[in-house]
Order: C-alpha cells, then sequence, then structure tokens
DNA sequence: CACGAACCTGAACTCTTTCTGAAAATCCGG
DNA sequence: CCGGATTTTCAGAAAGAGTTCAGGTTCGTG
C-alpha cells in the first residue's frame, strides 16, 4: 500500500513516515512541489498526502497539476489550524479530505483509510473472498473453519493486494512497486518467500503461481 | 493487438506502421478525422495513436467524439514540439499520453505498451472467435463448453495473433517475426511444435493448414 | 504412381523459473 | 544491550517452459 508524503518540514515527514509504516504503508517522501508533481505522475501509490505549504511552489497547484494529468489516487491535505480558505480551495482542486495542523497521526491514519476506501467504492474494511476474510483493522485473516490467523506487516500488505482482486494476475514486480517504496530494492525472492508463507495459511491451491506471469488469489473456492 | 493509427502524412504513417507490426501489433491506418471517428467507434481496438492536425477536423475533436460516445480504449497524441497547449488540451479531452514530434518509433511503442497495461485493469480486454475467448489480462482460453486453459507465454502470443485475424493466413515466416526478436532465431519447426499443442486445446479442425502457405485459425465454429 | 517437400508427432533434452528449508540479518520493545 | 519476532538472503531441488530431433505421414506434382 504505498503512499506519497509531500511536507517540507524533514523532521515531522519522518516521524509521520515511520508511524505509517507500523500501520502497513509504504511511503515516499518528497520535500518539494516539483518533485511531487513528477513522483505522482510516474509511480503509482494508492494515496497521498500533501501539505500546502512547499518551499518552491503552492501545494494546491502540485494537487491541479496531478488531477490534469490524471494522476486519480485520493490525496489529502494539510492545512493550518482553521484556515477555511485553503480547505475550499483544496477541495476545489480535488483534494479528498483535509486535516488540520497539528493533528494525531492516528487520526490521518484513519482518514486516509477512510478515502482510499471511498476511492474504490468499498465501505467495510473486510476484504472477503472465498472462505477467507481479510480484517483490515486487526490486520488479520479469517478463516470460515472459525481458524482466524494474525498476519506480520509484509505478510498483510501482500495478502491484501492479491485478495483485493482476485482472480487477476499480479507480476512479481508489480508486487514489489505495492510492498517496498524507491529506496527499499530487496532480492526479488523476497516475493516468493512470502508467497510460500500465505500459501501454508490459506493452502497452496489458493495463491496459483502462473508461470512467467506472476502470481494470482483463486476466486473459486 | 489491434491498433488504429490516425496521421494524415501517408509516408510517415506507413512507416510507423511496418515498424509497430514488427513490434507484434496490427495496426489500421486512417488518414481523415471522419473516418477515424467512425473506425473508433465500431472496431474493436486496443489503443489509438491519433496526430492532431488533419485536413478535415482537428484531432482533439475526434478525441472528444469517441469519449463522449464511450469509446474506451487508451490514446496517444501525437503533438508538435513544445506545443504545451495541444498536450493540456489533449489530456483535458481524454488522452491518456502524448509525443512529440520528431520521435523515435521505439519510444512510441514503449508508451503504447504503458497507456495498455494502464489501462488494462479497467478494461476487461478479450478476443471472441466462434466458441473460443481469449482472455488477454489473465492469458487464458476460455471455451463455450465452460472449460478454461491458462496458457503459457509462446502458446498465448501464437493463438493471439491467429485469432486476431480470423480466416487469414500467416506463413511460418511471419509467426516466427511475431514471436521471436532479430537476435533468436530457433528451427522453424518451433511453430509446427506449438500449432500441435494449440490444437489440443481447440481441436484439430480450428487451426487448418495451407500447404506451403501457413496457418489459420478458422472463422466458422 | 513415385518422389520430394512440407507437415505432424512424441519424446528427449536444455534452460529458466519457482519452490523450499534453513540460516543470517534486522528491527523493536523492554 | 538482550531476546524474540520479523524480514531478507541463500543455495540446492523440483517443476515447467522452450526447443530440438528423428521418424512417420500427407500432399502435390511431374
Amino acid at each position: 500500500m504505498r503512499l506519497l508524503l509531500v511536507e517540507d518540514d524533514r523532521l515531522l515527514a519522518e516521524g509521520i513516515t515511520s508511524q505509517l509504516e507500523k500501520a502497513g504503508f509504504s511511503v515516499d517522501i518528497t520535500h518539494t512541489a516539483k518533485e511531487a508533481v513528477i513522483l505522482g505522475e510516474q509511480e503509482d501509490y494508492k494515496a497521498g498526502v500533501l501539505d500546502l505549504g512547499l518551499p518552491d511552489g503552492n501545494g494546491l497547484d502540485v494537487l491541479r497539476q496531478w488531477r490534469s494529468s490524471k494522476v486519480t489516487f485520493p490525496v489529502l491535505i494539510l492545512t493550518a489550524r482553521g484556515d477555511w480558505q485553503d480547505k475550499v480551495n483544496g477541495l476545489k482542486a480535488g483534494a479528498d479530505d483535509y486535516l488540520a495542523k497539528p493533528f494525531q497521526t492516528e487520526e490521518l491514519i484513519a482518514r486516509l483509510n477512510a478515502i482510499m476506501r471511498r476511492s474504490e467504492g468499498r465501505v467495510h474494511s473486510t476484504v472477503k473472498v472465498g472462505r477467507f476474510e481479510l480484517d483490515e483493522n486487526r490486520q488479520c485473516l479469517q478463516i470460515e473453519d472459525g481458524t482466524e490467523h494474525s498476519l506480520t506487516g509484509t505478510e498483510f500488505r501482500l495478502l491484501r493486494c492479491l485478495m483485493g482482486r482476485p482472480g487477476h494476475i499480479f507480476s512479481k514486480e508489480q508486487l514489489m512497486e505495492q510492498l517496498y517504496n524507491l529506496n527499499e530494492s530487496p532480492n526479488e525472492n523476497i516475493i516468493e518467500a512470502y508467497i510460500r508463507r500465505l500459501r501454508k495459511l490459506v493452502g497452496p491451491e489458493t495463491i496459483a503461481t502462473r508461470r512467467g506471469q506472476g502470481y494470482l488469489f483463486n476466486d473459486a473456492v
């Protein structure tokens, strides 16, 4: 679940990032408007967090440029407390939500989850495929036979990706992009390793291999 | 993999086409806006390349008309170098990417592949001939009796080629060109070997041999 | 009708990709 | 700084895809 955080205060950015990563996101940080525009257009994020005050330009311009170039992921803007104007302009420019500084990271996470769910057209925070149900709040997998398994961060992100689109083939490269940000680039064998662990939970048939193409979550029970 | 190329410079159009065909696309050319609108609406293309300067109308109007009549395939527009305005208007009108003239055909191919990949998630792209349906996302073949077979990379590329133009005879040399690049040049018997594998799936009658000419996918059920 | 060319067929071979189990490295709370 | 949980790497085994081969069959032509 990749996010882009645009925030010029480096210390604050680091703080937010470390908490977001604990919550299971993979975060790219940028401090400038220019880089933000490029990253947003080129990388495949699931959401963006945008501070409006940037050294080299207005955050709203970043947002407008994204929207005019078909960047569709949901964006949450950070505004100074009580700055009504910024909020209205932001929503006009295509933002999906806003949050006044200062804020609790918990609230940021909650709101991010909300706009991401909304953008996917879902309401429930659980993904159900066949006899499996993935609980996004508790980060655990329930199986129809009553058993329940809690997942580690990486296990969860990978499984959510696969279960989010049952029957669709994800290449190893795509999965790498979803799990890791630009800085991290572990051995591609890591995907195989995690696929193996997930199979121990869901059974070997449930996650199928398409040799040379990738992996898919079987939607047939 | 059918494309529509809208370009009024006939010489340029021919040149681009021959290279695109080498890259495995099957290209229809048109030189007028009027014909472009009709073809785009009636035929089932996987992508379009649209030059903005046309003798009988503006390319952007073609694009707008397509989009308003539910033509969803991704479109790449060709603009004059540095014409910022065209680019922005194009993206607003529903283009998926743009390329400034003059360009390298390699770049055109790379961008086409990119926008097609991006649009894959949204559009369910399948080729249907008789009682067979080839799913290009999942790289598998569905038959009317309900069975489904996943294909290996080479099987898929060969079958897509044949099914992309049912009834048309492809020579072994042409098929070789579709499946392999200049560096690879395996024994020509490889085509026979794969044809045999495909026949085991679709039945011996469905892929006919024209001795001395090539193979074709039978249009009639 | 006989002959060669083109095509078919099944199996064997090679090479790449994936699986697997375990060990090493890293992270994190106490 | 320690110990457990988690992540990452590694290397050999297994499986699968791609390719070749050798011999058989069919077809068209002279």
